[in-house]
DNA sequence: GCAATAGTCAAGTGAATACTTAACTATCTA
DNA sequence: TAGATAGTTAAGTATTCACTTGACTATTGC
């Protein structure tokens, strides 16, 4: 599975969104992490996992705490692919536009 | 499901991916749509559907033929998600520098 | 009119997903 | 060192997903 398909796919899950809103405010615990969402600390882990196996967050264990961080650079794939998109498209619009004013 | 939800999980899926890289080339029939992909036609009208239904394309029936296109919009949005998480992550680095250099 | 073309709709299937609970392992603290 | 804390692992389940096939409808060109 591609960097960017594990993305896309990690950020289509409202929880695993709300996860990164909540780590760009800056790293936290599991637990911390954890608090806002009403499921089991299991089922957080599991999201965590799909999330840093996609690039999209770091972690690392010191102790018995597991600190979570953005990584961002899968934030920069998601944009490059976009600009990627938004450049061609655009391209197109502007070759349009002078076949119509010639 | 929001939006955000909708375009992410639609971009998830790699046929979805590559339906909106031939699309940014320019609007196109289904049936010009479908050619590279090695599935049913069903199959790819399926993935269409999500597509329009995320905000990601447009179609319009002229006929008998659909014509799809990009639509810009939906990359705005996605585009506007990543800002948001990078720049509350970037101003929040900035306020650490601030901190270690004082 | 009648094929061929372009797409639509519905039902079915196997695999993936988002959880749960329960049992477990480290690590820290009093 | 005992008990609380922080997280891990595994197994089970209901739902969603990415397809398929087959029957169908609407348009177009000869």
């Amino acid at each position: 599975m591609s960097d960017l398909e594990q993305i896309f796919r990690a950020l289509g899950d409202p929880t695993r969104r709300a996860m990164m809103e909540r780590l760009s405010q800056g790293p936290m615990s599991v637990s911390k992490l954890a608090e806002p969402f009403e499921m089991s600390l299991a089922a957080v882990v599991q999201h965590l996992q799909i999330l840093e196996e996609s690039g999209l967050v770091r972690t690392e264990k010191t102790g018995r705490v597991r600190s979570c961080s953005i990584d961002p650079r899968g934030l920069d794939l998601i944009d490059q692919w976009v600009k990627q998109r938004r450049s061609t498209w655009e391209r197109r619009l502007d070759k349009l536009e002078d076949f119509l004013s010639a």
